[in-house]
DNA sequence: GCCTATTTTTAGATAAGCCTAAAAATAGTT
DNA sequence: AACTATTTTTAGGCTTATCTAAAAATAGGC
């Protein structure tokens, strides 16, 4: 139906639209993302306009119109249900997932994306604890909260992550932080707001503030 | 490494060259197969040659080098490889599976692969019975016979297709034909060399000629 | 051995997606 | 309000893979 790159210009308009609050997403933030120049972004953009799936006014970035919000909602919908085969089937390590996923989610069969999904067992979460929206198109989106900001001796599980670079996914993999992993803020040390942790009941480890801003927990 | 269009072509070329026993594949032949037009393949049949992976003279059609073979038949293993995984895994029917891996076979990560194959447990043939080539290129071809062949009150499994048409391979699901099935020869019929069957001890069915041509059995 | 039918190749175009360089529009500062 | 810096778009080109139509080579029948 659409095309590998017209896929990924949507998800990536979707991702922008996400972040922050914009009212509308800017050429130059689709180009960085998507590692391209401003000018094959607006050529594409004149594009996906004609075909109605984003709404597109010169010099005032776009929008996702529903029917382009569909096809993005999908495109992540495949790419987090792959991510969770490579992950809980194939072994593959959470900071491998998405580059292959990148490749997968544009394979075209809606019966293999559902066989998937129910060979999975219908996940609702990604490896990195990211929503998998479901095939009507809803997205069930638990709020988690950063790690920072805990307070000393709560208890919380570590749920997601904001950060998903492979180099902060394989930092963790060091610190053996990991989804699912019980963890009590021991202390906070005021000086440079890094955190003493508790995993599991077991060692104490300290984190940065900059990796307990990546890292998302939810209640116990 | 090498794009979706040049895999599938040295793929075809590959199959070509298996078939029959030419010397050489022609490029009509390459054209109808990936149902394109002759002058689409000339083109692409320089190219590969540029890039050592055929050897092409023009009008006297082509060969795979050794290279090209290495690329082809690491095609053919992927994509055997994720039939396995939507025939065992999926629940798809071995009708619907090489369509969708015709797409997956594309996708490219050997470390991918090397996980697929160990999570299938290193499967030795496809849902049609087509031997899966190993990571070194080699195959294991175990030499199966066409039931036609067949004497009457012999006693055979069926191991494999020779035709991998989607509406041969339905009409053998009507029959409930498939892989694995013990079939002992109950008589032939001298007026049109239809054949009588006894499927794994169960009702006798009737199948006409062309499809006992089409399956291919082994000793029990 | 020649002549015709078939096969294959060449020539010239097209579409998708990307690029660089230059022009146009917008936004921020004073 | 004007000037400058930044962003975005336009213009013109490139590559890959395709096509049609015409030319060239090959093969088969006599």
């Amino acid at each position: 139906m659409y095309s590998f790159t017209e896929e990924n210009y949507l998800k990536t308009i979707y991702h922008l639209s996400q972040q922050k609050h914009p009212e509308s997403v800017t050429t130059n933030a689709i180009a960085e993302l998507l590692q391209t120049k401003a000018a094959s972004v607006t050529d594409m953009l004149k594009k996906l306009s004609d075909k109605k799936l984003i709404s597109y006014v010169k010099y005032q970035g776009v929008n996702l119109t529903e029917k382009g919000r569909k096809v993005a909602i999908g495109t992540v919908r495949k790419h987090r249900l792959w991510e969770v085969f490579l992950f809980d089937k194939l072994k593959f390590g959470w900071d491998e997932v998405h580059e292959v996923a990148e490749q997968l989610e544009h394979i075209q069969s809606d019966n293999l994306i559902e066989k998937l999904d129910a060979f999975l067992n219908y996940p609702t979460v990604d490896p990195h604890g990211d929503p998998i929206p479901r095939k009507d198109g809803t997205i069930k989106n638990q709020k988690l909260t950063p790690l920072v900001e805990c307070k000393k001796n709560t208890q919380v599980v570590m749920s997601g992550v904001k950060e998903h670079s492979v180099s902060f996914l394989q930092h963790l993999n060091k610190m053996e932080l990991s989804l699912g992993k019980k963890i009590k803020i021991h202390e906070v040390h005021e000086f440079d707001r890094s955190m003493v942790l508790m995993v599991d009941k077991g060692t104490k480890i300290l984190v940065s503030n900059e990796v307990a801003k990546n890292i998302l927990v939810s209640e116990v």
